[in-house]
DNA sequence: TCTGGGGTCCTAGGACCC
DNA sequence: TCTGGGGTCCTAGGACCC
């Protein structure tokens, strides 16, 4: 698939989303209705032709052989099954390859998607967590079809993701693909078996994040302007403490040794810790050297 | 579920600048 | 200096995602 041209944002490691309109209007003919996948829209079947016209639909059609195709090739050479969701946005096909798990193939028709997602609970809308959820069902609403049809502020339910929200709930979503792979930030934590104050224990754990930390900054060559220690305590209370550096780090001496200055100065080991973590923000290429302004 | 690890983005307050 | 407005950067915490 990389080789068509298409676009690709890698989510994780074991996720991605394609743009595949370019390589789809390529494409010579439709799929015919044999190749189509079962449509996910759960008990609506041909009840609702009116509105978008079939035709919107075809550009999502011609990308099944290809999704197809992706799924027989990664089969072949790793030996995985995976999920495919086709649908015109990043919220739908998400949402559609979540849809049959293990081993699917599944399209949100455009003509559907409104419908698809009404009896869905708010909780598979990406960016709905624990909290938005709880905060959605203390007005009442559960179900995508909820919130499409409630009439008040979206705003004050889940702050500025509520437009966002809103929109999501209608199918609705205009985000690009980004396929850029810039790193914001690195860090390295560990949850202890025994929660410890244990200077040499924590020394040696700093020291060893320090240098995966360094290590990766030195693989991208990137410079580091803060740096952040992060603790955790037996009563799970989770405490975090930053500098912000004139000359960006990267060695990992340096920070290890920023590190233990900023837990010396904020006295974050007065109580055995379950956790310790070390992170790095505010990357920068390295400073070759400072350009004149010209 | 007595709660891992590596990330991104947002919020809110404060310092500081013009 | 009993007190504006707009902006940036920094800090700490938290929601969320995989």
């Amino acid at each position: 698939v990389a080789q068509t041209g298409a676009l690709i944002e890698q989510v994780s490691i074991d996720e991605a989303y394609l743009d595949l309109s370019e390589v789809v209007a390529r494409v010579v003919a439709p799929a015919t209705s044999a190749d189509r996948p079962p449509t996910a829209a759960p008990g609506t079947g041909a009840e609702h032709s009116g509105g978008t016209p079939w035709e919107a639909d075809d550009p999502l059609f011609r990308a099944v052989p290809l999704a197809r195709e992706l799924k027989r090739r990664i089969f072949a050479e790793r030996g995985l099954t995976a999920s495919v969701g086709v649908a015109a946005n990043k919220l739908l096909a998400k949402l559609a390859s979540d849809f049959n798990k293990p081993d699917g193939l599944t399209l949100i028709p455009e003509r559907d998607k409104a419908l698809f997602l009404r009896p869905m609970p708010v909780r598979v809308i990406h960016g709905v967590g624990k909290v938005t959820e709880q905060a959605l069902n203390q007005v009442g609403i559960r179900t995508v079809g909820d919130l499409q049809d409630y009439p008040g502020e979206m705003r004050a339910l889940a702050g500025s993701f509520g437009p966002k929200l809103k929109q999501f709930a209608f199918g609705e979503d205009d985000r690009p693909l980004e396929p850029g792979d810039e790193v914001k930030s690195v860090s390295s934590e560990e949850t202890f078996l025994h929660d410890t104050d244990e200077r040499p224990v924590l020394r040696r754990c700093l020291r060893e994040q320090a240098e995966e930390i360094a290590a990766k900054l030195k693989r991208r060559r990137l410079a580091a302007k803060t740096l952040q220690v992060k603790v955790r305590y037996r009563d799970f209370t989770t405490v975090t403490r930053q500098v912000t550096l004139e000359d960006p780090v990267t060695d990992a001496g340096q920070i290890y040794r920023l590190a233990c200055f900023l837990l010396a100065r904020e006295r974050l080991v007065s109580r055995p810790l379950r956790l310790i973590g070390l992170g790095v923000s505010g990357l920068g290429e390295i400073a070759g050297r400072q350009l004149a302004l010209l």
